[in-house]
DNA sequence: ATGTAAACCAAACAATTGGTATGCCGAGGC
DNA sequence: GCCTCGGCATACCAATTGTTTGGTTTACAT
């Protein structure tokens, strides 16, 4: 079980960062205990001090912030192979929460083994840095979608950015992908609130652009949406070298 | 003149991380080249691929990316001892530009040194990889204020903020500290079109929540403003440890 | 089968925020 | 000195998005 954990985690990593065989052993041979959780289940709280990293190997997840008045943001959405609480390696305290959105199974690595990890093999090191390195990269396009784009083209956004990812993890087939979120959690990754998000839904609908049963949303007409969008993929960093 | 430069970034990396002698040793004797830069220009640009890190010394700057039409999103505010562009390190290609507020003086930090450095000093290592995670982890409040905070409270957060980081810096004197910046900057941080920047700041002058002539501000009641903006420095893990 | 809760949909109305236009003022160039 | 330009202020109007409310469907437990 510990060895499917740790291969997510090592397709993950040597398909952004240039490993040799002693890395790939050395990150097969992490101690990783599994855990399931149901969907909605906190991982990790805002405020703890973790003593572990979570990989995520089955499942969505997100992290999420919330305000003094209730008021919650997701910051970003994690889906398979991603270790989203990396950073609690070197922050001892949490600044948000890390929660699932759908049931996942998830492997738990301790800060101990990563870090001796980190001195034995310094390319597994820069590999994980440049992981959080991403990470930070797609706080920053969160940023100029809430920011600076329309409501119509923040939703398209995330929909081909999730689309995007899920393809290069093989997780799509043709256009279509399936992508298990609420209206009121999609809202709070846009700003936006609910009611509006159901406008947006509904315009999309009629321009045949996505289709929607129930919380599973399909891209139709995906290069329409990425136009909508004006997305640019170069804040994914998907390819290592240059 | 590089004793300078270095001795703002030991001083930066030594008040949140743990460095021993040879740690800051090995700083010291950072290769570090001095440039000076007016105003409003362009320090690394969206899309090039820097072979250098930047260190600010004085001054102030920004991060800024564009959406394609042509709305421009702040990301994030720096001061002096930080380094703005750490994470070009290990990404290749920048997905934004980095640009002065205010005239700097800089320090330019080869890729390589920095590599060197990190095999040979792996608490180094971690205190810059830890620097970015911090860089993170305002991305994420940034997210926040951006998606969840009306417009006066995120304009309030922005000033104590600022504030509070630059009061750790030594920067300020007791409730005073002097940002200049201008309205429309303000907006592209903010989220906001000029005019409604102007709004909030004309009612926060009413209000004596801040003093403003020409592009220079001044916090007048510090703790209203803290109280407005429901500011939690958490996010800024200003200390080492715990 | 029935009840309950959560998610979704929809409409009317309200509030925040954006856009455009205009004038003013101070800084800097000639 | 004068001109131009950028930044600031203000007013008016428009648009996007939020709020409230209620109804419908679906899922699931009893």
């Amino acid at each position: 079980m510990a060895s499917n954990l740790a291969s997510a985690l090592i397709t993950k990593l040597t398909a952004s960062n240039i490993l040799d065989g002693a890395d790939v052993q050395a990150l097969q041979q992490l101690p990783i205990k599994q855990r399931r959780l149901a969907a909605q289940q906190i991982i990790v709280a805002d405020g703890s001090q973790p003593q572990e990293c979570c990989l995520l190997e089955e499942g969505f997840a997100f992290r999420a912030k919330m305000t003094p008045d209730g008021h919650r943001q997701v910051l970003s959405l994690h889906i398979p192979g991603e270790i989203p609480d990396l950073q609690s390696l070197h922050l001892n305290v949490m600044d948000h929460d890390l929660l699932t959105l759908t049931p996942c199974s998830l492997g738990f690595i301790p800060h101990a083994a990563l870090r001796n990890l980190n001195r034995q093999r310094p390319k597994v090191a820069d590999a994980l840095w440049r992981e959080t390195l991403i990470d930070a990269a797609m706080f920053r396009e969160w940023i100029v979608n809430i920011g600076r784009r329309s409501a119509t083209e923040r939703m398209a956004h995330l929909f081909v950015e999730v689309h995007s990812r899920l393809r290069a993890i093989g997780r799509t087939t043709d256009g279509d992908f399936s992508f298990p979120i609420t209206q009121g959690d999609l809202a709070d990754c846009l700003g936006l609130s609910v009611v509006h998000v159901n406008r947006v839904l509904q315009s999309f609908r009629k321009q045949g652009l996505i289709r929607a049963e129930r919380s599973e949303y399909r891209i139709v007409d995906h290069s329409k949406l990425q136009e909508v969008a004006g997305f640019d993929p170069t804040y994914l960093h998907a390819h290592p070298g240059a």
